[in-house]
DNA sequence: TTGAAAGCGATACCAC
DNA sequence: GTGGTATCGCTTTCAA
């Protein structure tokens, strides 16, 4: 039976509320009292009780928001998932979410967004956007006024963001290095179709499976490196153009959106000895992967990330004396056919 | 918000006691009202709250008692792991959860364990035991007591438990076919070590590999296939007998322990090329991984699995109208030596 | 600046 | 059989 706010009471002869005001930092208590409140909570070893917590906590209207750019890109369909999860279970606690949806990753349309989002008064926000100044400033701002930020899938590091909730993009690309350097021996010419040159996890992926490349002592050269911005016409139509041009590319390494176009290329050329390096799980992937013509896919465990964001702000307004949350990093999960 | 025992005493015309009374089915109740009751609880969507039911559930003592042969086996130390973050978890609640320790697979020492742990009381538990008549028949009798049981990592279906929560073995050897035939298109001509043959786990990991080695159109044959008891020294021997007599042999597929005994043997007769096929993350295995003497290892979530189980009990507790829990099969999970 | 008391939702227990 | 009430731990409000 851990040590209750009652107890504390009692040993310093106070009362309750008092207590519960200096656990709270808030002002008028006497600063003596609220020292020997401390010392003593501390002595005692004293943890709030969560059952305790959330049902006092009804009584306030408690509203997280989570904003994400999934329109459009089924990526995203996992992670709004999460977010589900975990509303379903604070429904319980009284409190809300709700799911800001965005298109695309232009900058200004997130920053509308987000001072929206702080205008609305939420008591924490979960955030997948861009990491540009700008938008660090924003969100600077937000948690300045003590609102906890949690970044989702993408990090914001210079933020104020009380956490990053998502993949590692280095170790996915070495784990597609990895991959590959167990199936083939040979030398490989790589075909890299990045999504943007300007989203840093896209970048982070290419530079791991460079280093896991190296790490593998995989001998190898990158043909070419081109952005498709996630659209499969484009990596389609890059794709073909490419495999014509060099007949000897072995692999593609795709970094983001665009897989089914490369795919289509791959096998309308016949050229299906290439290896079609792949992330995530979206239902083209999965189609690929099953019926053979690609061999695994790097996933990331989308649907935690939206839960565990908004459990870490549940958290963070839980267990308000700590006011520390960890990093949440998921796994990098190989799929192949058989253990989709 | 949600609807209140409160709201539906009022509604009812009757007191919260009533209302709880008929709830939890105790008897001493009208029929009539209790009929009432149900029907605009059923009517109202009632969901009982979480932090209310917590709260309350502070003034019983509630013990969960956990089960498992992890004494000499190191796989099951993250299983405990898990369920020591599920009992730091439930410990707000005043719930304590005891772990019981066993040595091997004896039925009788597993009886004799269960039938102790009946005796001191628990509210719940998990179990991890043989899938065997008498340990079903011992398991029945505590789940017809109302005492909810969970099996975790091996599942004893006819006792009457709750659910299952752990790997399925047959997709695991599927994965581990599906493995080997992306990384070798030659004939296979494999040895396999097993545990026991009376282990129902290590049946199937065998059986899913060899369905994966068929869909794979893998073509292999089964050069040995032989019981190590979990025993390296055993495996050592084992592998090394086979493999001299052998020399066609190209992958060995270890089901269980003895991982680290067959790899010494390879190693020691330098037949480095033979695939070794490996399951869980103990150190020697992730070891030959890193090192890259073992390709990758097949696991399975132990850690969650001991948390889910403790979980699944206190649901179970919480949401006692529905008397239903799902089983919880973790992810079939592919490591190599990037992506550990 | 502090204390006392009410209330969040569910439950246990004592009266009637 | 049923209603009323105290209680779990914490927060908030109203007095003092």
């Amino acid at each position: 039976m851990s040590v209750t706010i009652k107890e504390i009471a009692a040993a310093a002869g106070v009362s309750r509320g008092t207590v519960d005001r200096v656990l709270h930092n808030r002002k008028d208590v006497n600063p003596e009292v609220a020292q020997q409140v401390r010392e003593l909570s501390d002595k005692m070893g004293y943890i709030p009780n969560r059952a305790g917590k959330m049902l006092a906590a009804r009584k306030q209207q408690i509203r997280f928001g989570c904003m994400l750019p999934d329109i459009g890109n089924p990526f995203f369909d996992k992670v709004i998932e999460g977010f589900k999860r975990a509303a379903a279970e604070l429904k319980d606690y009284g409190i809300k979410v709700d799911i800001i949806h965005l298109r695309g990753f232009n900058a200004q349309t997130h920053i509308d967004a987000i001072r929206k989002m702080a205008a609305a008064g939420y008591s924490g926000m979960c955030l997948t956007t861009l990491d540009v100044p700008e938008i660090q400033q924003e969100i600077y701002t937000i948690t300045q006024n003590g609102i906890p930020v949690v970044s989702v899938n993408t990090d914001i590091p210079d933020s104020g963001r009380i956490c990053y909730v998502g993949t590692d993009y280095i170790k996915a690309g070495r784990t597609a290095a990895g991959m590959l350097s167990l199936i083939s021996k040979n030398e490989q010419k790589i075909l890299i179709i990045s999504g943007s040159f300007h989203i840093r996890g896209h970048n982070e992926r290419i530079k791991g499976f460079r280093m896991g490349l190296e790490e593998h002592n995989v001998p190898y050269s990158i043909v070419n490196t081109v952005e498709a911005f996630d659209d499969n016409d484009d990596s389609y139509k890059l794709t073909r153009n490419t495999l014509l041009e060099h007949p000897e590319i072995t692999s593609i390494f795709v970094v983001a959106g665009g897989v089914p176009g490369a795919y289509r290329a791959v096998k309308e050329l016949d050229r299906r000895s290439i290896y079609i390096l792949a992330f995530d799980e979206l239902p083209e992937i999965r189609h690929a992967v099953k019926e053979g013509g690609i061999g695994f896919t790097i996933c990331q465990e989308p649907e935690m990330q939206g839960y565990v964001g908004v459990m870490r702000l549940f958290s963070w307004l839980m267990e308000e004396g700590k006011k520390n949350a960890n990093d949440y990093i998921t796994q990098t999960i190989i799929k192949i056919a058989d253990n989709m």
